[in-house]
DNA sequence: CGACTAATAGTCGATACGACTATAAAGAGC
DNA sequence: GCTCTTTATAGTCGTATCGACTATTAGTCG
């Protein structure tokens, strides 16, 4: 910062990429459009674009993610800055600096159609073959932030609808992380966090089909937790 | 990114802030360089600078890193991105993006003169009154990285020289989160994580000073702690 | 009605953790 | 030398938490 009367700079393009992820029955979702032009004509790419002169990347994330969902409110959208993606080489046509943001996304909309030529669509996770420019690594980044934030955070709750159920919950969980948790000991830790969800008061019930009725809850006050939540079996515990 | 052919962009400037942290004499520092222009003139700022027209955003990082601090090699310091800051008021002259680092060094060299104007200097976390532009906020997100890093990974051997006691551990944690810390217990929790430190082999122990001499250890080859080390009195653990 | 499904309740053993006491090995001061 | 202080290391004990598991409840489906 304080070089500026040293050295000369030179100007970049700047851009915000977005990972859109939600849980469309029961698999994680991304939301990518499809590319007219070349490079990587046909690919499916992160949707994104350029900084406007007087706008900030969390503005400027916020607004793409209206434009390419469709969304009327998303003030209310859990939206994050993931991290900078700025190898010189990672658009061939020129110099472009990216800073990549996270979003979560309850009930995902059908994306409208856009504009015109690049349609964008929920396409499951892993399921598009390669995408444009440096999008797969952003993706994985993105999808190892949230893995890691499930442990220590509360962010589930951004997946799921303003009332949900503890199964739904682990539903997030489970999808997000790839495996099986214990359905009683989830509820239990849940339910031992305060200020992770709080139980809808009127006997509120919710049927979703077959089974027992389960118990509706809200999102709670608490954003972090203590103590986390670990899955099971990562690197470092053999047995 | 697939905007591009749909909409005109603005060039910015990109620059790059470190956050330098290190310990010296069991309080934290900070590498700071002093103004000497307006804006912000005769303020402490954080070292940073521009990209050059070929480097990455990391690459830009480590060469400010090693042009601020004067070591010879930076390569195998501890380096990772905190985050990017681009609200349009950030710089009074003109709209600059920065991507923030955030840097861990053992036994800190006096920094170098520099080339002229800005000198480099170690200051103790907190000290330096208001620093120019945002970076205040920052070293407050640096911090507050470092010490929820602490937790989960085994970066604070990114602190200590490369054979250090488990005291000196000790005293990183208790340093960055200002709690003290039961000695018997963390020992036992460093020890049983496998991977986070190694003994040095031949019965080397070093003599601080007083007291009985500790024994050697070397950082070991795991990056993740599991189950994390967790801080006391957090938020959330009332009683 | 019974089979099935999913939610909720509860138990039990292993383990990790916080608080604490005890011992060992050095230097400082007398 | 001897004691006091300092720091490292060893070990104990009760509690909270966690993983695995069983049981019960309340619905739908055939």
């Amino acid at each position: 910062m304080q070089g500026y009367d040293k050295y000369a700079y030179e100007p970049f393009a700047v851009t915000v990429d977005l990972a859109v992820l939600t849980l469309r029955a029961g698999a994680l979702h991304v939301l990518l459009v499809e590319r007219g032009q070349e490079p990587y004509a046909g690919h499916w790419a992160l949707p994104g674009g350029f900084l406007l002169p007087e706008e900030s990347a969390e503005r400027a994330a916020r607004r793409e993610l209206a434009e390419e969902t469709g969304l009327a409110d998303v003030s209310g959208l859990h939206l994050e800055q993931l991290r900078t993606y700025s190898e010189p080489d990672r658009d061939p046509r020129m110099r472009v600096v990216s800073v990549a943001f996270t979003a979560l996304l309850p009930e995902p909309p059908e994306p409208r159609g856009g504009g015109d030529a690049a349609q964008a669509r929920w396409l499951p996770y892993g399921s598009a073959g390669p995408l444009a420019f440096d999008h797969d690594r952003i993706l994985a980044d993105a999808h190892d932030r949230i893995g890691a934030q499930l442990e220590n955070s509360c962010v589930a709750t951004a997946f799921c609808p303003p009332e949900f159920t503890l199964g739904e919950l682990q539903q997030v969980y489970e999808t997000v992380w790839g495996t099986a948790l214990d359905r009683p000991n989830f509820r239990r830790k849940v339910l031992a966090t305060p200020g992770f969800v709080e139980p809808v008061p009127g006997a509120a019930r919710l049927t979703g089909g077959r089974g027992k009725p389960a118990a509706l809850y809200r999102a709670g006050t608490a954003t972090t937790l203590h103590p986390p939540l670990l899955r099971p079996s990562r690197e470092g515990r053999p047995a």
